[in-house]
RNA sequence: UGGGCUAUCGCCAAGGGGUAAGGCACAGGACUUUGACUCCUGCAUUCGUUGGUUCAAAUCCAACUAGCCCAG
C-alpha cells in the first residue's frame, strides 16, 4: 500500500521542522511548503523577529527541507493573507474590536488555502507544528485535545476547525514537550534548533499595531475623548484603534491609581475608562460559533471557556440564542470580556466549540 | 490695592534642622505564535528664586516671583 501523502507547513521555525522529521519517521511521504505570506522590506526586522511566519521562513525551511531530504514548495498566498487576515485586523480595530489575527490566518490561510492546494497535490493531509492534538471520538467527530504540555497548548487559535479540516490535519508536536521538541531538533542536527519561539504579530514586527493600522488608513483615525463610567471626560485617546478593553499602559492619565479600559464606543469615538472593579464580567454573547466534539450546542452545557489565548479558563455553562448564537454564563466574574476574541469551550482538555465575542454582559 | 494661604519628579503627595517616602504616569526588560493583564528594573545630588542664620537648611529668617482664597 502507498504511503499516506502529508504536505507540512513549514514555517522554518523548531517546531514545524520537527513535526517534518516526526512525520517522515512515522512512514509519512512529507512534503514541505512554505507560505508565503508578507512581504518585508526589512530584513533586519524580520530576522529579529524570527517564527511563524517570517520571511527568513522560506530560507531556513528550505535548509530545513534539504537536511530530512523531503522535496520543499514554496506557496504565494500573499492576497489570501492580505484578505482574510491584515484587512480583517485592520477592519475590526476600526470597529473598537480586539482580533485575533492569528486565529483569522490558520482558519482562512492555513486550513482553507493551504488544504485546498495540498489536496490539489494529492495529499491525503497537511500537518503543522502546533501544540495541540487531533482527536477521532466515539461518537465519529474529529476533535483537538490540549497539547500533552498544557503551558504550550495552542487548540485555542485552532478552534475554528471543521470537521473536513480535522480530518485532514496532523500535529505530531502536540504530543511533546517544547523541551523534547528542542531536543530532537539538536539530536537531528536541525539547523534552526535554537531559534527562538515566534511572537507578536508577525506582520507587524515591531510590535506598534496601532502605527500600522495608521500607516494602512487613507485617513487618520480621530482622537476622541477618555470618559469615565459616569460620561465625565477625563481626557484625550489617540484614537480608539490604540485600545483595547482591560487595557492599562499607554493611556497617560495619572488618576493616582490604576485604570483600565473598561469599554470603547466606536459610535461616540469615545474610550471608556474604569477602575480595576469595572471591567468583569459575569457572562458573554458569542457567534460564529464552530463545533467539534459535539455536532451542536446542548442547552445549559457546562464548559471550561477560555476567552483569550493565556487564559487558565473559566467555568460556566453556554445557552443558546439563536441558531449562530450563544451567551456563556460564568461562575465567577472574568477579566477584561473582549469582543472580537474568541471564546473555546473545553470539557477537560478537549475542545467542545467555540466563537466570537460579541458582548460581554452583566 | 489690603489680609490670608500655598509653592517638593509629568500628576498627586510625605517630610517641620542632619543629608529627598510612596502612589499614578512614563521608559526598559521578562512573560506571550493576537491585543491585553501580570511581574521585574529604572525614574528629583535636588525641594519657586535670591540672600541670610547654622558644623549642617526642602525644613528657620528675609526679600522677590507665581498661584489660590477672602476683602474692596
Amino acid at each position: 500500500m502507498a504511503k499516506k501523502r502529508v504536505v507540512v507547513g513549514m514555517s522554518g521555525g523548531v517546531d514545524s521542522s520537527v513535526a517534518a522529521r516526526l512525520l517522515q519517521k512515522a512512514g509519512y511521504e512529507v512534503i514541505g511548503a512554505t507560505m508565503q505570506i508578507w512581504q518585508e522590506e526589512d530584513p533586519a526586522a524580520v530576522e529579529e523577529n524570527g517564527g511563524c511566519c517570517g520571511l527568513t521562513a522560506v530560507e531556513d525551511a528550505r535548509r530545513v527541507a534539504r537536511h530530512l531530504d523531503i522535496p520543499h514548495y514554496v506557496m504565494n498566498f500573499k492576497r489570501e493573507f492580505q484578505e482574510q487576515v491584515i484587512d480583517y485586523f485592520v477592519k475590526e480595530y476600526i470597529k473598537g474590536r480586539t482580533p485575533n489575527p492569528c486565529i483569522a490566518c490558520n482558519r482562512y490561510v492555513k486550513w482553507e488555502s493551504l488544504l485546498k492546494r495540498s489536496l490539489e497535490l494529492g495529499a491525503d493531509y497537511i500537518a503543522t507544528g502546533h501544540y495541540a492534538r487531533v482527536r477521532l471520538l466515539d461518537n465519529g467527530r474529529y476533535t483537538l485535545q490540549a497539547a500533552a504540555s498544557a503551558q504550550k497548548d495552542q487548540t485555542y487559535a485552532l478552534y475554528s476547525l471543521t470537521q473536513h479540516q480535522l480530518a485532514h490535519t496532523l500535529m505530531p508536536v502536540g504530543d511533546y514537550t517544547k523541551e523534547e521538541i528542542r531536543q530532537i531538533a539538536q539530536e537531528i542536527g536541525l539547523p534552526v534548533a535554537q531559534k527562538p519561539d515566534s511572537q507578536e504579530i508577525c506582520f507587524v514586527p515591531d510590535g506598534d499595531y496601532a502605527a500600522f493600522i495608521d500607516q494602512t488608513l487613507a485617513n487618520p483615525i480621530p482622537a476622541g475623548n477618555f470618559v469615565d463610567t459616569k460620561g465625565n471626560v477625563i481626557g484625550r485617546h489617540q484614537g480608539i484603534t490604540h485600545y483595547t478593553i482591560g487595557q492599562r499602559k499607554g493611556l497617560r492619565l495619572a488618576m493616582g491609581h490604576p485604570v483600565f479600559v473598561a469599554a470603547i464606543r466606536p459610535e461616540s469615538n469615545e474610550v471608556v475608562i474604569g477602575e480595576s472593579g469595572d471591567i468583569f464580567s459575569l457572562a458573554l454573547r458569542c457567534s460564529h460559533l464552530n463545533w467539534m466534539a459535539c455536532e451542536d450546542l446542548k442547552e445549559g452545557m457546562a464548559v471550561t471557556a477560555k476567552i483569550r489565548y493565556n487564559h487558565r479558563g473559566a467555568s460556566g455553562s453556554i445557552y443558546r440564542v439563536s441558531r449562530d448564537e450563544a451567551i456563556c454564563r460564568f461562575e465567577e466574574p472574568q477579566r477584561a470580556v473582549t469582543p472580537g476574541q474568541a471564546v473555546v469551550f473545553y470539557r477537560g482538555d478537549t475542545v467542545l466549540g467555540g466563537g466570537t465575542i460579541e458582548e460581554a454582559l452583566q
